[in-house]
DNA sequence: CAGGCTGTTCCAAGGGACTGAACACGGATT
DNA sequence: AATCCGTGTTCAGTCCCTTGGAACAGCCTG
């Protein structure tokens, strides 16, 4: 059989070649939108991304004509439009992965007590796909379409521990390996180790190292026909995961992942 | 095969004398996904849209490196990526005007025990953004992310009789005004009589002209700051809902949408 | 009222997208 | 096996279409 890696690595998307630059003016335009600043005029859209302002309103307009974005009438500011939300539940509902770990999902949710997330990877970070948060008073978020780092979440570790070495060093490269609490693993030596842990261990532990006080137990699975790589992580603040409760949860993680792992169509073959 | 794929695809919004060509048919592959049709091949897709492959191709690679689309790295099919979900749920939470309407929602929904929705215009149909569902055992569904005729719902005829009347007529002639069960209004004097006494009424009415055996009152209200147009819905099946149970939850309906219509952010001044 | 902002329109010019043909692969059919 | 579909991918030349400067029109602020 061929043992080149002539098949593209499906996780790093490949930007530069055969892209339409128009296309990828209007993507960028459009990823401009975020939680953070979800309203944007055109003079600073053009700016942000060093086009002219025609460009972007043409560009714009296109976008607006799909109603991808909407312009308000009275300030003239761009926003996104309903139809991204029309693409977001397509894509939920159209996706098995997520029909099928909703229930896993929620029982283990109800076990722990904690706030419990599937995540995929997606562009070199984890996206929070699916979600069910801890009851508890104090408890951690499960934002849906969230973004994190690889690096320091369990999410992200338990993901790049279950791809080959060279490319969960690309990957984590890519995005750098920034801080973000002392516990942080900043060089990829250390990383590596994490990663070599955790794949002796069968699941990420993340002790306070994306923020502190909070802690996190992952595992990862692979969707096999889609070729997506995915994790369940098990999540919520560090004075009620001891240690052993964090053994304890990060082998019912890896039950989860196990079973959530979407059957093949040809599994009756 | 199919000859259909020479019929026009009228999917496609406004035109628009500024529109980016190179995006609009990558927009318009975008918009080829869809509940019935979730995976595409390449081919199918060049076909559908009259487009060379090759062409298609440099498009759906652009779209694949921001993960709006995924290849199936084993059958090669195409599908929405994640980044759909990530821009819905963007739009969702960024939207005061659905944060501002669940409760509502919900309260309307708990009353008459019967399914609520909130759908907006969007690209001459009704677009459902949020919905609760009745818990009876017989209901009528409420996915968010669904697109219903503007001229045989009680959603669409609340928002057709909230405009001016040209722009009535020109949204409800752009889709047509296609016959889905004996009781709806096909020609535009119809139609436009409906819309009269709804405005007269308060809400619209739509007895079983959507689907036989449901029924559904509606009223409309615009969003002052944002210029969309929106309406609530509660819609049964026939048996639950005698005329003098719709004038009741109709009157509902008129309540709750003119306690949704979003407070402009200047009221504290 | 000038001056700085917006967003929008227009049009000419140059570059990049389109496209058809050729390629490689795989599964049917012969 | 050989042949014929079908697929997805690559390539390079030609022409169309994007580009982006300049000009226009409003709207605030100075």
């Amino acid at each position: 059989m061929g043992q080149e890696t002539t098949r593209r690595s499906s996780a790093i998307p490949n930007e530069g070649h055969g892209a339409v630059s128009s296309v990828e003016k209007a993507l960028r335009l459009l990823s401009t939108f975020s939680l953070a600043s979800p309203q944007w005029a055109l003079s600073d859209l053009a700016r942000e991304h060093g086009i002219p302002k025609s460009t972007a309103h043409n560009l714009l307009k296109t976008l607006q004509a799909f109603d991808l974005v909407r312009q308000d009438p009275e300030d003239r500011v761009y926003r996104l439009g309903p139809r991204a939300l029309e693409m977001g539940f397509l894509y939920a509902r159209s996706t098995e992965l997520l029909g099928q770990a909703r229930p896993h999902l929620r029982r283990l949710a109800e076990r722990s007590r904690e706030t419990v997330k599937l995540g995929i990877l997606s562009d070199s970070e984890v996206l929070i796909v699916a979600a069910v948060e801890s009851t508890h008073q104090l408890h951690t978020r499960g934002d849906i379409g969230t973004r994190w780092p690889l690096h320091s979440t369990g999410l992200g570790k338990a993901i790049l521990s279950a791809l080959p070495l060279a490319e969960a060093e690309a990957l984590a490269r890519r995005r750098g390996l920034a801080a973000l609490t002392k516990q942080t693993a900043t060089s990829w030596p250390k990383l590596r180790a994490e990663l070599a842990a955790t794949r002796e261990r069968g699941y990420a532990m993340d002790r306070e190292e994306n923020e502190a006080g909070v802690r996190c137990v992952a595992a990862a699975f692979v969707d096999p026909l889609r070729g997506a790589v995915a994790a369940v992580s098990v999540s919520g603040p560090s004075v009620r995961l001891s240690d052993a409760e964090l053994a304890i949860l990060g082998q019912e993680a890896v039950a989860v992942a196990r079973a959530i792992r979407p059957h093949p169509h040809w599994e009756e073959l």
